[in-house]
DNA sequence: AGTTTAAAACCAACTTGCCTGTTTTACCCT
DNA sequence: AGGGTAAAACAGGCAAGTTGGTTTTAAACT
């Protein structure tokens, strides 16, 4: 009786994560081969809870679900992460790293040789901010930050992150812009920006979306200039 | 023994519906009073709703803790609503109606006596809009909004309710502007002020909020003059 | 080197609890 | 009495977490 029971069972219809950014393959017989292994089934765990987060929501990304995604069993997967919240946990953390780095990767491109916020300027760094709101990773970190209004444990997991997250998004901005003296002012340009993009992103316009977006930016680009003016006079 | 059937093991700790607008308590020999009870349970059913929506969210409010929130049997509650998603249904419908009313009653406040936009009108009106944001009923709906992203059965359900919504809400704020002609900038206007309050709104600000928020209904209103004039300029 | 041993990774089945919708039973008003 | 209303019990399904076992890797020992 070979018994043969490594049919698997399991069925793993999604490869998502696997085709948005395959890791090469750890060979075997080299030093720390597990490790390395190990290290990419916990990657690719996260990248499926993203993208379940993405797809199904929050409530109903399941660890069954989950693990289908990442092409692990669900023992494997109970393994690394012994509870949904544990992955959560990760999810949270590895999102705080990847969008400061998808900001500030945005925002470089953004450079300002005369030293001093033309309106040209201001408009690059609004189309920017806009296009950071339309990544992935803006809207699966939106999903939990949401669900973390009602779920007291998620809560207590995101809310530190957030605070962190909030205090280098704004050092951030003030990097890209050094000449921006008046400290109150930047901030109330940083707010207006926040959260015009984040109403715009969340409101999933039906009509008209890239017009009126545009023209919402146009907006903002004129009443930025002006802040940005007045406070520059100011000092 | 008055029977007394009031007594109610059902343990119904929050009694919230009933605190914010206890319906008279319809009197038995009267004429029609089953209809009228009947109305005012689904009434208490819709209430608790949206109490349970607001206290634990979408994927957390189920029959049983709806029913309990109603202070009735959840045989009852499906006597009125046979499934969950019916009751979501009538939720929806009663928010959408309970919007429109509130944004209406509050925009009525506004009265513009010059029949001329001047900037302190402009500014009630943001303030209204702030307010508007705040309410319940809109934190309510946007737990709605944000759950049908990921609920096929819940988006056919609101879709429609939404377009409506937008549509007529958009006609209230022209009722409310009638001197404002270009209507391309006046809808510009109302992106501008919706998608800032929903940004700001959605955003739980955990460091002074108020301050923020008034510094943002400062620039807005400034923006929103020069749409103005700009658009009675070119007139 | 080759074998043994411990640990890490992985897998499938079970348990428990909760949620929905249904059915059954009881009630009360006209 | 009987239609409309309410309460309770029930059945089916699903998801989280646990358990017990198997395979793979790394290291220790002879």
């Amino acid at each position: 009786m070979g018994m043969e029971k490594s049919i698997s069972n399991q069925d793993a219809p999604h490869s998502t994560a696997a085709t948005t950014a395959e890791k090469k393959r750890p060979q075997r017989n080299e030093k720390g081969w597990q490790a390395e292994k190990s290290a990419m089934t916990r990657w690719s765990i996260l990248e499926a809870t993203i993208q379940c987060l993405l797809e199904l929501g929050y409530a109903n990304t399941t660890t069954a679900l989950i693990a289908n995604y990442a092409g692990v069993s669900r023992g494997a997967m109970m393994h690394h992460f012994p509870s949904r919240m544990t992955v959560m946990r990760a999810v949270v953390d590895y999102l705080h790293m990847l969008r400061l780095q998808e900001y500030r990767e945005l925002m470089s491109d953004i450079d300002d040789p005369q030293r001093t916020l033309t309106h040209q300027v201001i408009r690059e760094s609004v189309e920017a901010a806009w296009q950071y709101v339309n990544l992935p990773s803006f809207l699966a970190y939106q999903e939990l930050l949401a669900a973390s209004r009602t779920d007291a444990e998620l809560r207590q997991v995101i809310e530190p992150v957030e605070k962190d997250f909030e205090k280098q998004f704004l050092d951030t901005a003030k990097a890209v812009f050094p000449h921006w003296q008046n400290l109150s002012r930047l901030e109330g340009a940083h707010d207006m920006v926040q959260f015009l993009m984040k109403g715009m992103a969340l409101s999933h316009m039906s009509v008209r979306k890239k017009a009126r977006a545009k023209r919402v930016m146009t907006y903002l680009t004129a009443i930025l200039y002006d802040i940005y003016q007045e406070a520059n006079l100011i000092d």
